[in-house]
RNA sequence: GCGGAAGUGGCUCAGUUGGUAGAGCAUCACCUUGCCAAGGUGAGGGUCGCGGGUUCGAGUCCCGUCUUCCGCUCCA
């Protein structure tokens, strides 16, 4: 957290929003990563605001922090939670086709045998000394014939003489190593209660495929969305709350006909999430389409196209479509016994759905919108920092400020007009400085309106309503606040995603 | 996990060759002002990430550890 405060700073995103809908796909990574500006050149400046105005923390601070876990303050979890609201309220509220579950962080066992996560991440992996390569032992040309115990034995590198294949160096001892935390359930730590924390929540949603199906009779194509915990153990996290061994995901999985309603399920949503992050004002010249390249599926994709922002640290995953097939809902059959074949009664085919699912990080969402919302500005000289967050993201959206707090009338009318507010949004009330100080706290935390009382306020009944964005102000009736506020609230909220 | 840098009040930092911590901003109180970070007075808050060592004495040297940041690996 050391270093100056230097950065690059673009207009609100607000002003400069393109078309809704418009699709770039990028196949491979771009030449220059550099060619469109982050938000905000140090990466720092934001940590800084998070922790001062209590959006983001260290966690465990006292004790000296815990690597890659943050907790939200008082205004990061209004943020995060209204990013989360707006995504259900896109995926479940608004559609009659998807309908959300939310299931448990811990799951039988073999959830995780069978989804291929317990297999695919507990691998013994060799790493070699010179070039930092990672292998899986027993792929290494000469472990053909190795058992299990061979596996598990520290010294099976130098005792088959291996080498990187890449450049013959040395290579480390095997280690497991599984991204799954472990823990047990039950009284007694022993190996038959080992139970596993989700690394994604969508098995969840697999699992409960036929319950939900027979609970509400959904057709195909349908949707099982869900937001949760997921936990991994990840090799490197880092880069703020970009990547936490505990975070939360929102994901959807979406069941579509074998084939082309896969296809059909990828043109709709792949601009359709590209739109809801625009929606909410993250500037279009920082979000981009990215395809995997075959040998960077996971081993459960057969199609995966990343929704990548511009972050201070590079273009980095926001979302995943992906193009599972029947490989959940196949291997979970298949282990189970279940029949979670679906059957179409207009073709009288019987079929195991295939399932195109969005993986979005609701923690690198509020970032995202937290970070490019990020904007410095002039006003008469005086720096001034502003949060031109979207109005149904910012954790405040209304502070009702007095401009003479010596009169009581004027503080008791504040109050009244921040009660009534309270009952339908998040307002505040502050008095503890001069007007011109109290705008600025409310610039710097996004809060798009604020309602001054004044002496004049008593005489006529009204009072100002100033704007964050437009830097306007407007003269209303102090008993239609609320309703001003709820209708512009509305009004701002993007709809039909 | 490996290589490099850093860790001092809420934030940003200063702290000379080791002698028991300062500033600006922020916060709080009072006075003053009253529509875009005004002024004045005063106050609270740090034992210098944590542990150990060297020393008469360490923020300042040594070791360990934790955390953060930058590069190599993986993903939401």
């Amino acid at each position: 957290m050391s270093g100056t405060i230097r950065g690059t700073f673009l207009p609100p995103a607000h002003a400069t929003r393109g078309p809704l809908v418009e699709l770039h796909p990028v196949t491979e990574p771009q030449s220059d990563p550099n060619a469109v500006a982050p938000a905000v050149g140090n990466l720092d400046v934001i940590v800084s605001l998070a922790k001062r105005r209590g959006f983001v923390f260290p966690s465990s601070e006292i004790y000296g922090g815990i690597n890659a876990v943050w907790d939200y303050g008082p205004l990061g979890v209004e943020l995060k939670n209204n990013v989360k609201r707006a995504w259900w309220r896109a995926m479940v509220q608004e559609r009659d086709d998807v309908v959300g579950v939310d299931a448990g962080i811990l799951m039988h066992p073999q959830v995780w045998i069978t989804s291929g996560h317990v297999g695919s991440f507990s691998d013994p992996l060799v790493e070699c000394a010179s070039c930092r390569r990672r292998y899986r032992l027993d792929e290494l040309p000469g472990t053909e014939s190795l058992t299990q115990t061979d596996i598990k034995d520290p010294g099976i590198v130098e005792r088959l003489k291996l080498t990187c294949p890449a450049d013959g160096g040395k290579l480390s001892a095997p280690r497991r190593f599984n991204l799954m935390f472990k823990t047990y359930m039950g009284p007694v730590e022993e190996e038959a209660a080992i139970v596993y924390l989700r690394p994604e929540t969508a098995q969840g949603s697999y699992v409960n495929f036929k319950n939900v199906r027979e609970s509400t009779r959904k057709k195909l194509p349908f949707g099982i969305a869900q937001i949760g915990k997921s936990f991994r153990n990840e090799i490197s996290p880092g880069n703020f709350v970009f990547r936490m061994r505990e975070f939360e995901q929102m994901e959807m999985q979406y069941f579509v006909r074998p084939g082309e309603g896969a296809t059909a399920a990828f043109e709709e949503w792949l601009p359709k999430r590209m739109a809801w992050y625009r929606a909410y004002g993250v500037t279009p010249e920082r979000l981009r389409f990215r395809e995997h390249a075959p040998d960077e599926l996971a081993h459960y994709a057969k199609k995966a196209i990343d929704v990548e922002y511009r972050f201070p640290f590079g273009w980095k995953e926001l979302e995943g479509i992906h193009n599972r097939g029947d490989w959940d809902l196949g291997n979970h059959a298949k282990a189970s016994g279940e029949n979670l074949e679906y059957f179409d009664p207009a073709t009288e085919e019987r079929f195991i759905p295939w399932v195109v699912e969005t993986a979005a990080g609701a923690d690198r969402a509020a970032f995202t919108f937290l970070i490019d919302a990020y904007r410095e500005e002039e006003v008469r000289g005086e720096k001034r920092v502003v949060l031109g967050i979207h109005p149904d993201l910012a954790p405040y959206k209304v502070a009702v400020l007095p401009l003479l707090k010596k009169r009581s009338e004027i503080v008791e009318l504040c109050h009244r007009i921040k009660d009534d507010l309270k009952r339908h949004t998040m307002a505040v009330y502050d008095d503890t400085a001069a007007i011109g100080k109290l705008y600025r706290r409310q610039d710097e935390i996004g809060t798009p309106w604020c309602v001054t009382v004044d002496v004049d306020s008593l005489e006529d009944g009204n009072v100002t309503v100033r704007d964050r964005d437009a830097m306007s102000q407007e003269r209303i009736s102090a008993d239609q606040v609320t309703r001003y506020i709820t209708d512009k609230l509305d009004a701002a909220r993007p709809r039909g995603l």
